[in-house]
DNA sequence: ATTAGCACTCCATACGCCGGGGTGCCACAC
DNA sequence: GTGTGGCACCCCGGCGTATGGAGTGCTAAT
């Protein structure tokens, strides 16, 4: 029997077996599936099937005689094609009401509000990546002259992120120079994508060397400086709630898997790298267990999405949480959030 | 016999206890310290000593016929008579040389490898307080015109901190006002602290409320905006390695503390309720079990000591980690690293 | 004062036992 | 052939018991 054409039945059943577990974190057996479900069938048949499902590798057992449970491959299975789509109560879409304080004048903190929202309703750790690079597009940027030796870049992007950044100075430049240089650099680069402006900066640099006009040498330099290290520096993320996961029952009792997972956690770099991946997608992305690519967190599930900002999509947001969890809901909670997010960036307020 | 005059021979025998205890995790009992100690008594004689350190108050026992261990009473008295200082070796020395690259123009980038640095020599969590309000002077501000309804100030303040803050505008002001506000606040404010700055504003701003000046009407109402929140939202904390104090064997088999432990390092405003304590003391400060007032951290233990930018106490650096650590390493370590982010931050090449 | 000896306590570990919830398979009914 | 009841078997987990080791407290002797 093929995966993708599963009987009816047997879809009916997968679904069950799935629902239950993610609400006991129990294997389940037979016996209770027949009194749970709906279906009538007794469990001697019930137990045929699942031997089938067991086969086409859907369910797997922890140990030889006890209940079944999904395995990552099930999980897809049912997240493709068996979950009813989960619809959000109005307190749920209430609580994502984003704060249109003042306080939401920067984005980072719309998106941390978004994501402690996410973490409180779905249980599981909230994230967000506001990246660098392709994403940012230059805005304008500024200069100031903290001391002789040290100058302070400001630079904003188009979507309002802003970045600091202390230059050391070789030789004093007035802030009257500066100036002109701001000047000159805004007039040039708005709106391109930062990479651009770093590319366009280092082709001009080259070009330039024989240039006598110091002023515009310096700005080079400067503008080369306060730029040059941002990708790496800059790209951000926010975790929130992250504890929530780590109080998960699936997780709470093993200590030893606890230990990775918070150093996981920690060190952040591979978060950025599962947001990442969410980028490149226009649907929601959803990552069970194994199919992220690290092994430390393969009893996690991801589930993100991107946001955008006038249609142009700007970083990710999503949650991660035990394999084990109500993805309908997720989902919902994502997508919704996803939205309103970008509805609030791009909303004419702005 | 009083707590600090106990005989010469106790305080061996307690000091022995303290350092078999942390060297091995476990309760000490009356014959493993009779061989593993130089003190040449018999077990039968140590347990009447052990008693009597127990009757004062110095050690426990996890029940009624095991080993002893210390109290907090007991580290106490380790911490404050009985401990050698340890000598760092010149390669922990070396680890603390602060990167004199061109990363460390930003004080916060010191400050964050300081920390890392600590955490990993001391197998604890490093933090970090880098305070806002009183200890924060008042440099220069900026600011610049990000839309029509968006104004983005930058505060520099003297030890090098720099902040943003968007401000949204209910009337637009051109650049070139804002150039002048920005002049006519550097000249009045420039040394004072944070907190004075914001008083006096607001002290003007109520003498200046029929002050038909705009110009200088904006001004205060933008600098007032611009520092308002300030003292809540900036005072930020750097945690560096907090996954080694879970891992520690004291934590790592008890899921129970470890989770509430988990929030309260998530949480944060704990630690830094913590290590705002530091900054009121000149010397060092350990805080040991209980002795912080918090119920969740009743099992660990805060070492830390301020830095100082010009003799000017800035902030303060330290670690926390279980009660049962080698006190005399970290508090080495942390003199040591307060002493070089201190020379650091003073130095001329600042 | 110090020590040796002894009785006692408590923890940790191992072991055996048993019950419950499962499975797999076989045989039977429809 | 498909679904079902029955049966033998499996394995985890909890519980009570035994055992050994580490330690204490007390007493009596040096």
């Amino acid at each position: 029997m093929d995966a993708l054409e599963l009987a009816q039945r047997n879809r009916e059943i997968l679904r069950a077996i799935i629902n239950i577990f993610v609400d006991t974190g129990e294997p389940v057996g037979s016996r209770t599936l027949s009194k749970h479900s709906d279906l009538a069938l007794s469990p001697a048949t019930i137990r045929n099937i699942m031997s089938d499902l067991a086969d086409a590798g859907f369910l797997t057992k922890p140990h030889i005689s006890s209940g079944r449970l999904p395995t990552d491959l099930g999980y897809r299975i049912f997240v493709d094609d068996l979950m009813d789509s989960h619809t959000l109560t109005s307190e749920e879409q209430e609580s994502m009401r984003l704060g249109a304080s003042a306080q939401a004048a920067q984005i980072e903190q719309v998106l941390a509000q978004a994501t402690r929202v996410l973490s409180e309703l779905t249980n599981t750790a909230g994230l967000v990546l506001l990246p660098a690079g392709e994403q940012l597009h230059f805005k304008h940027i500024n200069f100031v002259k903290m001391s002789e030796e040290k100058t302070l870049a400001v630079i904003v992007s188009m979507s309002g992120v802003v970045q600091n950044r202390v230059i050391p100075m070789e030789t004093p430049v007035s802030q009257d120079e500066l100036n002109r240089i701001s000047n000159m650099l805004n007039d040039e680069f708005s709106g391109l994508a930062l990479k651009e402006v770093r590319e366009k900066i280092i082709q001009k640099m080259s070009l330039a060397r024989d240039n006598l006009d110091t002023l515009y040498q310096q700005a080079l330099k400067l503008s080369n400086d306060a730029l040059s290290e941002n990708e790496a520096v800059q790209e951000s993320l926010f975790v929130e709630g992250a504890s929530r996961v780590f109080s998960q029952p699936d997780f709470a009792t093993n200590a030893e898997k606890l230990q990775t997972l918070y150093r996981t956690f920690e060190e952040r770099e591979k978060l950025v790298r599962l947001l990442d991946k969410c980028l490149g997608s226009e649907d929601i992305t959803i990552l069970i267990g194994s199919e992220n690519d690290f092994e430390e967190m393969k009893d996690c599930s991801v589930v993100a999405q991107r946001y955008y900002m006038d249609d142009r999509p700007l970083g990710s947001i999503g949650i991660i949480g035990p394999k084990r969890m109500r993805y309908d809901r997720a989902v919902s909670l994502v997508e919704w959030t996803a939205d309103s997010v970008s509805k609030f960036l791009s909303s004419g307020k702005r």
